[in-house]
DNA sequence: CTGAAAGCGCTTACAG
DNA sequence: CTGAAAGCGCTTACAG
């Protein structure tokens, strides 16, 4: 390997340039860079006329060997489902007025991406459906502020912040919806590996409904991978099963949208010979050729309220907290009154 | 603001306990560290060791103070583009045996980003699809190496390395495959707001083409923005007007899922009434409900070259290298033969 | 309210 | 091949 060009940092304004601009001390700086309390007004604006003179921009990196790096890493599984777009809107407004920035991380390898954030020492980090242990989430919080963003509860309340919406009410939405259009062989379509508890939550829902509606003996659970091929397979054996579903709740939009693809290719039509529902509510559900039924849990709240949470935490809040919003569906064509 | 929880790196090991337990200099350690030249296999050996039992993570901030983060920064304009998902497949496939680690920032605001990237001491930074003036790049490429993916010379070659795909030559396939598939009228949808590079060689590659097969009389190009509500009005301005196109170009994939729906929504037939083609070939392109005919660019191999090219100039190159992909038409039933 | 000094965890010349 | 010392750009107690 070769050396790093020594010219790489050329030009860059330190703090100890603004401190002589200033004609104060560098520590003098520092403290109107941080807001500390302790500075006169005389001396703020020097420095600020200074900095702004100067166009000078602090070093995350040194900022974060002592005190902080401003920055929180946001950890979602995938960039190919459109609900971490509104979380991620959320996320950006309340960081808006502040002087922190995110950085994402994307893959579903959880924890090499958190041990990678710590290394780079983010202030905190937001997880999108972690499907790590619980165990290994708690463990990460007490090394760093941590908000899960669509992670239930195990039987104790978790020592870090959560929010979620509340996904069991959610899957019973779906299957009182579809009831009320007619439909009572529902099946529902899941998640094969690794389900987090999202998953778990929006299954339970959708059982528990069944039975207190009186169809406990409809229930059918489908899973399948996020793999399009393995959706595929999956969608279809339920299909051609001597008892078809006359509906399918897709866990994810994602999946209702490949769900549609497959009774397409079928020839059957939606949804008169299937009713398809997703979740999640992403803006794909509009277009006309899906015109999806789905369940909105208001990512780009949820996304608002983490990043909120976490910045109270890193400036000091040591209670967890856990914010729920109510989801609500939003009926389209795919789920209309059957006959 | 209260003081950041001094128990933060509370448990971190450093690069001085692992010298301590190796028996070596805090210097010996940090050149096994950068696999630094110089360091006998006996006393590279002790410090793997005592790395491992100790579980050292070298702290990245505290690295970029003197040398490289080994940390690339990724800007895409948005997260609702599945293309940008398949870069970044490619740019994980790149860096999977390095040392490199990636962190995405995402927004329009490129600007901005690069500059908290820059503030953060990313080593280099991968910017895809960018729409800021050549002028800025080139001074953004002059503190800190950048690789630009989609984004084509102006009158000068750019100064930094740049990946792309055949714009020009991609649009000029779109039109062929059109023509060959019995439409005339072939209009395009492109970008409204700050074309980038890659908008105008598409349109400037229509253009060409429909001149070359003497059908310059049908030339029409119509712009939206990239919202939603937008691109619906200007697909139906297009089809209601007087000489209704038979086919319709879309400068990109997520355009072309819009116009499908606008279409259908129209009770029009696809590809009867008219066709659609899109750009990027995105997975969705395959959804039995789209069946879009789009143009391949190889996205995941853009994002393997960019980031190899990257990592290079970090290490010294300091010619700019360009990489072009040769883009290929894959043939859907929304491009199928008239009548 | 203001500042001099120490230190965060690394890398970088420079001696040996 | 190996190591002691200086230093990267900040923040943090601690004096004054």
């Amino acid at each position: 390997m070769n050396e790093p060009k020594s010219s790489k940092r050329q030009g860059r304004v330190t703090i100890r340039e603004v401190a002589e601009d200033a004609g104060v001390s560098v520590a003098a700086v520092s403290k109107v860079l941080r807001d500390a309390y302790g500075v006169s007004d005389t001396l703020r604006d020097k420095v600020r006329a200074s900095m702004g003179k100067l166009n000078y921009r602090p070093l995350a990196s040194a900022r974060g060997l002592r005190g902080r790096t401003y920055t929180l890493g946001l950890i979602f599984p995938d960039l190919r489902n459109p609900f971490f777009g509104d979380v991620f809107a959320g996320v950006n407004t309340a960081l808006e007025r502040t002087q922190y920035q995110v950085m994402q991380g994307i893959g579903t390898t959880i924890g090499a991406l958190a041990e990678a954030m710590i290394d780079r020492q983010m202030d905190g980090i937001l997880l999108v459906g972690p499907n790590e242990a619980p165990a290994y989430l708690s463990e990460l919080a007490l090394r760093k502020p941590i908000v899960a963003i669509g992670h239930h509860d195990d039987l104790t309340p978790m020592p870090f912040d959560t929010v979620n919406n509340d996904d069991q009410l959610g899957a019973r939405l779906v299957v009182r919806h579809l009831i009320a259009n007619g439909h009572r062989k529902i099946a529902m379509l899941s998640l094969l590996q690794e389900p987090s508890t999202v998953v778990r939550q929006r299954e339970l829902g959708y059982r528990l409904e069944m039975m207190d509606q009186g169809l406990g003996a409809n229930i059918n659970v489908g899973r399948a991978t996020q793999v399009a091929r393995d959706v595929q397979l999956s969608v279809k054996r339920m299909l051609e099963s001597a008892d078809r579903p006359d509906a399918i709740f897709c866990w994810t939009d994602l999946m209702a949208f490949e769900a549609i693809s497959v009774v397409t290719e079928m020839g059957l039509s939606i949804p008169d010979d299937v009713a398809i529902v997703g979740y999640d509510n992403t803006m794909y559900c509009d277009f006309a050729q899906n015109r999806l039924t789905s369940v909105d849990q208001s990512g780009e709240l949820l996304g608002l309220q983490a990043a909120r949470l976490l910045i109270e935490r890193i400036e000091g809040r040591t209670e967890a907290e856990h914010f729920v919003v109510t989801p609500r569906i939003v009926a389209r064509a795919s789920s209309r009154k059957r006959g």
